[in-house]
DNA sequence: TCCACCTGAGAAAACCTTTTCCCAATCCGC
DNA sequence: GCGGATTGGGAAAAGGTTTTCTCAGGTGGA
């Protein structure tokens, strides 16, 4: 390991091939890749010779050669415009995850949000002759800006917004609205409000259709979501609004996800007003890093986004492997994570 | 584009060869081949016309046959046990655009903690015949739980521990350190602390102890580190113990990180302590969703990881290339991060 | 006119593995 | 003892590209 040790293996043997087993052997390299791959007849004592030959060598195959030959290269590429952010880090997870066992590696690409990156990564994903291609990226309702549609290989659209045709998965955005709602509603909270994000994201309006859905089934009024910033200022912001002037005020605020539920809280503390005690308060996202750090933790709607990778991983593969697939967007189910911001059931 | 377009290509014709530009340009691969890369001798017209016919097939030359040709697979994977952390992402983003350029694709390999999936990840990329690797971390003072200090393609390690003999980068902490005191100092403040994380963290020892040089060239007491953990809830605690007490108080804290300088900044609010006027503040790590969340928004040093990732990416390209590289653990300077939290500089 | 040299281009090997034939030897039943 | 089936194993092609070697024809000089 030190420098007088060996003579430094500035550059190491190569890699055993397979023609080296044989020959180590005394077989040819068609029944050496018999014995290896349990195919072809020969008698066990030779196929056992063999493999054992492989073992002492430490013969690994050369997958380039593999690739090659059987016009699958068990990779595929992961495409986003998020590697900074918060969703797409979980996904790629779930999608390595459900990979890894089967042999296949994940080349990840990130576009940001430039076509020419873009063009280049798909390009060099191409040329690689990955197997197929999971593409996802930070919002829902947004396009990568890279053009899918005209691969000779599998997409699977996950977390983003999917050509028409393929097929892609996404959260259940009405579905968890309901979740957080339908728990205020069990634990006795009767007047809830919605504090989200800005009208131009698609989920806003999905929740917040569902927010109202639940409400009306129930024969509770409806009351305006507010409509903001993904942020803890307009968290505080939207508190000063709902509880500034007298009158009834909320005992349960659903946010739109969890830096504006943090707002919420601490302004909330501020005015002196007690979560879950008076008003109790449920985020989106599960972000631990913001949910553990609220006072109290804050109770969310987590988008299982490291199983939707792991499906959108398992899609693709059957998609490779020659399964016709349903095309559409699959829509995963949500998970309430109770923390303590939205109190305990009454007695 | 719809269903009634087109046959819907369920799997379309497979990638134009060089043979096939070949027999369309009629002369032979060879030819072809040295037309497309420039080398060889043939008649300008010559290579023209066959330059012409491959872009009129869309020709792309099969980087698996290319590989396999030159023992250069143009791919390098990246190990990480940090993939849902704050520390990796960045990093990863910096060797990515580091590679992109030369057309080396990235394989992302997230071990987690777990040996055994190390193993799995380390050798599906020898079998690919990755041409490096870059093994990161979520922490500097420890291992991945790999072993790859006997593999025969080179490897960079950036920000974690890296092997003897090896080639690792890491942030300059003494040097972020010295930068957030030195601004305090430069602000005119003098009765500085020091609120950092857990004793167990070697970053937390080398920064503390920048922070006690820093004091003592300036003929400054150097009072005691209060170590704890890398929360909100430690950065809380910190300011009653410091705040607590009549006496002397700080008009600075240096925090050991992002969280920790949200917790005092809220602690000190409560207090009915101005943040900047009163006590300054500065965090570590840069991370913006806190530090933009804090009120006022948090300065704090940028550990420049991006640069991090790549510099670590070049160095593996050069070690790759045959250029022999100094081993040891190279430091990569911080950048101090000005926002509102520690006020102007005196008049 | 002849020879040496250059020019343009092709044939073939190489990279490593898998798979499809193919062949010689053995075995079986009659 | 003989024809056919089976058995164990090998030769060779295929996959797509690069590179070295070879070769035919042309050019220039003597």
């Amino acid at each position: 390991m030190s420098a007088d040790a060996e003579p430094a293996p500035v550059s190491a043997k190569p890699p055993v091939t397979l023609r080296e087993v044989a020959a180590a052997a005394g077989v040819s390299v068609a029944t050496a890749s018999k014995a290896l791959n349990g195919q072809g007849r020969m008698t066990a004592e030779t196929r056992e010779r063999i493999r054992e030959t492989a073992r002492m060598l430490g013969f690994r195959p050369n997958s380039l050669a593999q690739s090659l030959l059987r016009k699958r290269s068990f990779t595929v590429g992961l495409l986003t415009n998020d590697t900074y952010g918060r969703f797409s880090l979980p996904l790629m997870a779930g999608v390595s995850d459900a990979l890894v066992d089967k042999g296949v590696s994940v080349f990840l690409c990130n576009v940001e949000d430039d076509q020419r990156l873009g063009q280049l990564h798909v390009e060099a994903m191409l040329d690689k002759r990955v197997d197929g291609i999971v593409a996802t990226g930070k919002r829902i309702d947004r396009h990568l800006p890279v053009d899918l549609s005209n691969l000779r290989i599998p997409v699977v659209y996950a977390f983003t917004q999917p050509d028409p045709g393929a097929v892609g998965l996404v959260s259940d955005d009405a579905g968890g609205a309901r979740l957080a709602v339908e728990q205020f509603l069990r634990l006795g909270r009767r007047r809830i409000a919605h504090v989200s994000g800005p009208a131009s994201f698609a989920v806003v309006h999905t929740r917040a259709e569902a927010y109202r859905d639940v409400l009306r089934e129930n024969g509770l009024p409806t009351a305006e979501p507010l409509l903001g910033a993904w942020s803890e200022a307009w968290g505080r912001d939207a508190v000063a609004r709902l509880f500034g002037k007298a009158g009834s005020w909320p005992d349960a605020v659903f946010c739109g996800n969890d830096q504006i539920a943090r707002g919420v809280i601490d302004a909330l503390r501020e005015r002196g007003i007690s979560v879950p005690d008076d008003v109790g308060v449920i985020g989106f996202d599960n972000w631990e890093i913001v949910a553990e750090a609220t006072r109290p933790p804050l109770t969310s709607i987590d988008m299982n986004l490291a199983s939707l990778g792991r499906e959108a991983g398992l899609a693709l593969l059957s998609l490779v492997d020659g399964q016709p697939a349903a095309p559409g967007i699959r829509k995963l189910p949500c998970r309430l994570v109770v923390r303590q911001s939205c109190g305990s059931p009454p007695q």
